[in-house]
DNA sequence: TCATATGGTCAAGCGGCTTGACCATATTGC
DNA sequence: GCAATATGGTCAAGCCGCTTGACCATATGA
């Protein structure tokens, strides 16, 4: 393939990620959880599962532990969050999402849907699986985290 | 399709893009343009084909054209880009790029070709290129700009 | 020709992030 | 056990990219 092409393929994929994170984030807003920006997004992203702790957060976002602490200050001052001690180190403490944090995530992935719904509508539901399963072979396990 | 299915594929899409922002931007690095942004690399790509006014590169980043101003005036001090008078508007100055400026474009094209190639070694060529069909029919003329 | 719109710049301020220093607790090597 | 080092977290200061607001010069249209 030619390096054009390739630099045709990327611009089209930050295309779609660039407005696949601005409709989410509209979708988020619009389901009543203002002055959220993609960035929580991704903290919520790596809070769902079990919790995490701030250290850990930083990582995944690519960011220092000051910054991805002041991020956690900001989600737990809204209600999203809430910091419990870490059961096994006393030094750390355990990020959670409150129950207002889940109905965040699930309206993100209510405004996720709702783009989705629109690609099947050009694309076919049977070729955006084969997208997903694409996209999935790439990128496994990378870290989800807002590169620019 | 489920609202977490929806969510996993979003995950997937934005983890690729990101990571491929973050190698393109290293292989420029890497091959001597050093200081440059992602953000760089963007309006890079709306200055390449024939120039574009500060307001015009303002509404491809998605900033204002104040901050458009500011990242030209950088672009142009680096040597990568000129402003020139504009052909048929006296108040408007047109921006191009310097013979660095397309030096510099195409190191990004091999970057983003030296990601792709990795693609192509794990999803085969055909795959690669049914990848870059299906994104580029979701957004066919979307602005590629920073949305985070 | 005057009113309005548009391209661009200057200046001030904000906010997210970084660097640097520091404390408390864990972990490791002796 | 205990000192040395590593790690999770916070506080403080500053940087830098971006925004808002004001303004000038040129275009556009009634």
């Amino acid at each position: 393939m030619q390096n054009s092409e390739a630099m045709a393929l990327s611009a089209s994929l930050l295309a779609v990620a660039g407005e696949l994170t601005q409709r989410i984030n509209e979708g988020v807003v619009a389901r009543g959880f203002d002055g959220l920006r993609p960035a929580h997004g991704f903290a919520f992203a790596r809070l769902a599962p079990d919790g995490a702790t701030a250290t850990e957060l930083a990582a995944h976002l690519g960011v220092t532990k000051q910054a991805a602490s002041q991020l956690v200050d900001e989600i737990v001052r809204r209600g999203f969050a809430e910091r419990r001690p870490h059961p096994g180190d006393a030094r750390a403490r355990l990020v959670v999402l409150t129950e207002r944090g889940w109905a965040c995530t699930r309206a993100a992935e209510e405004a996720a849907a709702e783009v989705v719904r629109g690609w099947a509508d050009v694309l076919g539901e049977s070729e955006v699986r084969a997208l997903w399963e694409q996209l999935w072979r790439i990128a496994p396990y990378g870290p989800v985290r807002p590169a620019w």
